[in-house]
DNA sequence: GGCATTCTAAACACGT
DNA sequence: GACGTGTTTAGAATGC
């Protein structure tokens, strides 16, 4: 005895290497510019005719020298005092780059390299204070340099206006301004790194800032050049800088100018956002330059721009073309206190993504290994698996919970406990089901068992679960299939061992359940054909059969809602977690499928039928479910909301005082009820 | 606790 | 006799 029952339960970032972590996403510019040598600029300035202009340059050159020293100063105490770890060290390419990209590498102390950092406790809390206070003091010596560069601007814009007085060149004055755009980036860009430092101090608690304190003065900076001159100084710059490139220069000099013009405000963003970096700290950085080529290969492919709207997190600025996006974004979304703080929540919000989908991903992988090693244990539990265990009673669905699942606190995703009872819970109707272990939702509520069987049906013919159904239903569905709705039993047969991979397993005993239904109920019948005997269904018969009602117990109704209740978070878990890995997901309601309508229809039908129950509190069994009653205050042997199963009129299985109207058994078939039916 | 429903197991009969 | 089909009975599990 039972041995069914046991067998029911049976079956029932890439780019961090080499020690250049995502940390150096801030690193793009430099890497691309570590080709580049000041000698270039030196070498243009030297191209300069106008002897007034080369003296201003060589002022420029030395103001820029100063910059660079207190740059390079910086670089060295930060090298000198740096990081202690080993592992630290390690993970610092600033030592095997060219120094313009190890000058800025001090501060590119990201959330990630902090974080690892921390779990790695290589630091100790002292270490990390020191680490702290020499970013402090980077600070510092930011601000001195800020001052200083002010100074060198006002200087620099005197000199722009007086030569453009003087009729000079245009071509000089974009020297001089290149350099001075060159070195605003340059600041900005080191900016930005201790922002993204000082936003990863804030991260582990270890800075504070005061919510009036300004991190880092960067408003003042891109005022420094109006958007157009900045753009057209940009693309100069740029090209030159793309033949440049490729000449290659000697990688131990600092170019102020290659490497500020790479961190201009139009890259900020992918530069930012970008977390695909590349090995040792270069980066596969869009620059201005690809973009505008990629643009113009694909005007609307910019992912900032789509259906003419800016998708700058937050914007949604209509953008008529490309073209205006384009101005849209230079002049809404410039480098400014704004656009980096969005920039760095989206960053954020990626990284969380990111992390979320890992853990779901790992949590997936659990579940599918946990489902397998399940579906191919041998007989030992006794436990039957519960295909339409409700959510919120089943015992089974708390008892059998795998531990082997990773606990994911952080999962924001509504109860995932039921999802550990795996295959029982994919289709959206069994989570409605508040029935014991060996109910079979589709006579409990009216779900249309061939929308199920259609709909999961390369589940049920792959997974060796239990189909929720009971075996009359799946009988009579089997019949109804079929061409002419009759077979034979040893067709029949064959549609369960052909729909359903669990039917494949101990024919003996559940044939012996279908012959044993096939006799026992009425609304299947025998008929001599000339091939033999098939099985038919009498659908007035199968109507009479009446699922267990639910009563006006309140529990059992407020277990059934909250069950629906975890139905919508948790389908779309599961349709998330399932799509992401290309799993069809078989469920009712994810895929917008008609059933959802009658799922929910048959839901609010049982719920109000047991109101109704409960607020009429009549001894009749009836559940009191079908808007018919309402007509006819007879009892409503079934209701079905299937349409496929409203065939029948339901006249015909509409009796009156009939208390044991399940004529599921012959036992019963001389019910006078039945009899008057008949 | 009793009843209803469903499932499982088994026994039995009958035909091929 | 084996097997398939059909019927019947009994017991267990579960919900009402």
């Amino acid at each position: 005895m039972m041995q069914e029952s046991g067998t029911e339960t049976k079956s029932n970032g890439s780019a961090i290497q080499n020690g250049s972590s995502g940390g150096n996403h801030l690193l793009p510019c430099a890497g691309l510019r570590e080709g580049r040598s000041n000698g270039e600029t030196t070498a243009a300035d030297a191209g300069a005719a106008d002897l007034a202009h080369v003296q201003q340059q060589q002022q420029q050159q030395q103001a820029l020298q100063v910059a660079r020293q207190l740059l390079l100063q910086q670089q060295q105490q930060q090298q000198v005092s740096g990081l202690k770890s080993p592992k630290r060290n390690d993970k610092q390419p600033a030592l095997q780059v060219p120094v313009s990209v190890a000058m800025m590498t001090p501060q590119v102390i990201t959330p990630q390299q902090m974080q690892q950092i921390l779990q790695q406790q290589v630091l100790s809390p002292q270490q990390l204070q020191v680490l702290l206070q020499q970013q402090q003091a980077l600070m510092l010596q930011q601000q001195q340099l800020q001052e200083f560069y002010k100074k060198q601007q006002e200087q620099l814009q005197l000199q722009l206006l007086q030569q453009q007085h003087a009729g000079k060149q245009p071509k000089e004055q974009q020297q001089v301004a290149t350099q001075q755009l060159a070195f605003q980036q340059q600041l900005l860009q080191m900016q930005q790194l201790q922002q993204q430092h000082l936003l990863s101090l804030q991260r582990q608690g270890l800075l504070t800032i005061q919510p009036g304190q300004p991190a880092l003065p960067l408003q003042p900076l891109a005022q420094g050049m109006i958007p157009t001159e900045l753009q057209q100084l940009w693309k100069e710059v740029t090209s030159a800088h793309s033949a440049e490139e490729t000449a290659g220069s000697n990688h131990s000099s600092l170019d102020l100018t290659t490497t500020c013009v790479s961190s201009s405000a139009p890259s900020k963003t992918s530069l930012i956002m970008n977390p695909h970096a590349s090995t040792n700290g270069q980066l596969s950085v869009h620059t201005p330059k690809r973009e505008s080529l990629s643009h113009e290969e694909h005007p609307h492919s910019h992912p900032l721009y789509g259906h003419g709207v800016c998708k700058w997190p937050g914007c949604e600025a209509v953008c008529e073309d490309f073209q205006s996006f384009l101005k849209h974004l230079n002049s809404e979304h410039a480098l400014d206190d704004r656009s980096t703080a969005q920039c760095r929540v989206q960053m954020q919000v990626v990284q969380q993504l990111e992390l979320q989908l890992a853990k779901d991903k790992e949590r997936l992988q659990a579940m599918m290994t946990h489902l397998h090693v399940k579906s191919t244990e041998p007989k030992a539990a006794p436990q039957p698996l519960n295909l339409v265990s409700s959510v919120t009673l089943s015992k089974s669905a708390s008892e059998a919970s795998p531990q082997s699942l990773p606990h994911t606190p952080t999962t924001p995703t509504a109860p995932i406990t039921p999802v550990t009872q795996g295959p029982s819970v994919i289709t959206t109707t069994s989570m409605h089901t508040v029935g014991p272990i060996r109910r079979r939702y589709s006579d409990k509520y009216n779900v249309p068992i061939s929308s199920d069987i259609a709909q999961n049906q390369e589940f049920y013919k792959n997974a060796e679960v239990r189909p929720p159904f009971t075996y009359a239903s799946l009988i009579r569905q089997a019949i109804l299939e079929s061409p002419e709705k009759q077979l034979t039993l040893n067709e029949i047969y064959n549609w369960f061992t052909r729909m359903f991979a669990y039917f494949r397993r101990n024919a003996a005993t559940w044939k012996n359940a279908v012959r044993h239904n096939l006799s026992l109920h009425k609304c299947f019948v025998r008929v001599e054909n000339v091939k033999g005997a098939v099985w038919t269904v009498d659908e007035v018969e199968f109507q009479k059969r009446r699922p267990q009602k639910i009563s006006g117990n309140p529990s059992l109704i407020k277990n059934m809602q909250s069950s629906h209740a975890y139905c919508t978070p948790l389908n779309a878990a599961l349709q998330a977690s399932m799509a992401e890995n290309s799993i069809p997901l078989y469920t009712t309601a994810s895929m917008g499928n008609p059933t959802l309508g009658n799922l929910a229809s048959a839901i609010r039908e049982e719920l109000n039928g047991a109101m109704e129950h409960t607020n009429s509190n009549e001894s009749d069994s009836s559940p009191g479910r079908s808007p018919m009653q309402a007509v006819h205050p007879v009892h409503v042997k079934e209701e079905p909301l299937d349409p496929e199963e409203a065939e029948g009129p339901l006249s015909l299985v509409t009796t009156a005082n009939h208390s044991p109207d399940f004529d599921h058994d012959r036992d019963y078939e001389d019910e006078p009820v039945n009899e008057d039916m008949e």
